[in-house]
DNA sequence: ATTAAAAACTGCATTATTTCATCTTTGAAT
DNA sequence: ATTCAAAGATGAAATAATGCAGTTTTTAAT
């Protein structure tokens, strides 16, 4: 990610942050904040922002799809949310601003900008609509996952994948055909379960019929069942 | 807690809502809230805001202790987490206003009283120092709730009761020693087990000596050792 | 194109968890 | 004080999930 000479890869234009900002403040107010901001690029696998670190930006995600990871004590990682471009990440700490709770990685090659946390807080001050604004934004990243949270919760391994496929073609790839960014392994880390149990149950899915899987294809042949198991059926 | 007269329970002079807000805002306009705001008993089990209804108001909680309670569409409950005063309940909606996600119940004998969140939301869009600390309090109640979040999603039965053990020890009763408020059901609805789970794993730690189990009293002997399992030994 | 490493897959033994049937205790209502 | 209902407790059988060992497939690097 290392961007010496801060290149500029896509116009500012047409972006949704600035759209979204300029029904708020003055373009002079926002030209403040692209001044100070910097386009990055992501490869698939790359960390974001890393756990533990200090925030000293947010990231708009323009473009791509990232997790939340969490790594325990024991080196374990858990997924806690999946979020797709556009989305303005790292926002966990506006309000108590402290360090980063979670990891933000990378699962498919992603574009972004640094925004200035110090710099978008005067502004937002100065403009209470816009920091309502912005801070619908940033909720809007914790909300999914508070979905998942409930799915772990009480429901058994079979309704805990129904709903993952189910969310991840409705709010992620936005069809029931997509090519899988998550390895097996960091399904596991989302469904809360072993790789294996993934494996066993996603092969189950096909042999009924349910979906049909080529390695990361997959299809929701019958997406109706799948809230049927999802609602513990 | 039909309060046909508005009686007062207790004083407003020592409240830490009015502490607090007196910090950023005039008096005059703390009065403002205070004028509109009611005073309210809740006894234990007594439902203080209802999932799907419309948030009229937030409740600033003065004592107390309460869950938040998630019911799924089979009619499962699911408690997200558990607070204790002093606590602003009711805020998921201050930047998202629609209908309550969860409700709010008493597992203890609450006081509190209600805050007008039109009247609230104008004082802090004038005052955003205000305003932050306003979120910074709602934002709290659900700081606790991560944690559970992935206890849940990546222990088994064993940490997940030890982790809520601890929880409870440290943030709601300060003390090893307490009656738990929750009945063995609604444990069971915390750790997203069965009931004879949470019964049957009480009693293993009660027999290896690490608490001791009198009905509703606990005892935690070893809490260091109640650490280790959480940590998955 | 070949090779090595990583990821995906499989079946099975072990362990964890739920469910069920039954019994005991507790607490509230008469 | 008695009764009834709810909560708590227990053990055993059935089901679910994990962890292991070994195999195949995919991916990336040379």
């Amino acid at each position: 990610m290392s961007q010496i000479n801060h290149q500029r890869y896509y116009d500012c234009e047409d972006c949704l942050f600035k759209t979204i900002s300029c029904q708020y403040i003055q373009k002079e107010e926002f030209e403040k904040l692209r001044s100070k901001s910097i386009q990055l690029k992501y490869k698939k696998g790359e960390v974001i922002l890393k756990q533990g670190a200090k925030s000293t930006h947010f990231l708009f995600l323009r473009k791509g799809i990232i997790k939340f990871n969490y790594e325990d004590e024991n080196g374990k990682n858990l997924i806690l949310s999946i979020n797709k471009a556009p989305a303005l990440i790292g926002g966990a700490n506006l309000v108590n601003a402290e360090f980063n709770l979670f990891s933000v990685c990378a699962i498919e090659d992603c574009e972004g900008c640094t925004i200035d946390v110090a710099l978008l807080t005067r502004i937002a001050l100065g403009n209470t609509l816009y920091l309502f604004k912005m801070l619908q934004f940033i909720t809007d990243v914790f909300r999914s996952s508070i979905f998942n949270f409930i799915s772990l919760a009480h429901k058994q391994v079979n309704g805990r994948i129904a709903d993952i496929l189910i969310f991840l073609s409705q709010n992620i790839y936005m069809n029931n055909d997509f090519v899988l960014s998550l390895s097996r392994q960091e399904f596991a880390e989302f469904a809360g379960c072993s790789k294996e149990n993934v494996i066993h149950t996603l092969r189950k899915f096909h042999n009924e019929g349910l979906i049909t899987l080529e390695g990361k294809k997959i299809i929701l042949n019958d997406p109706e069942r799948l809230q049927k198991i999802s609602k513990h059926g």
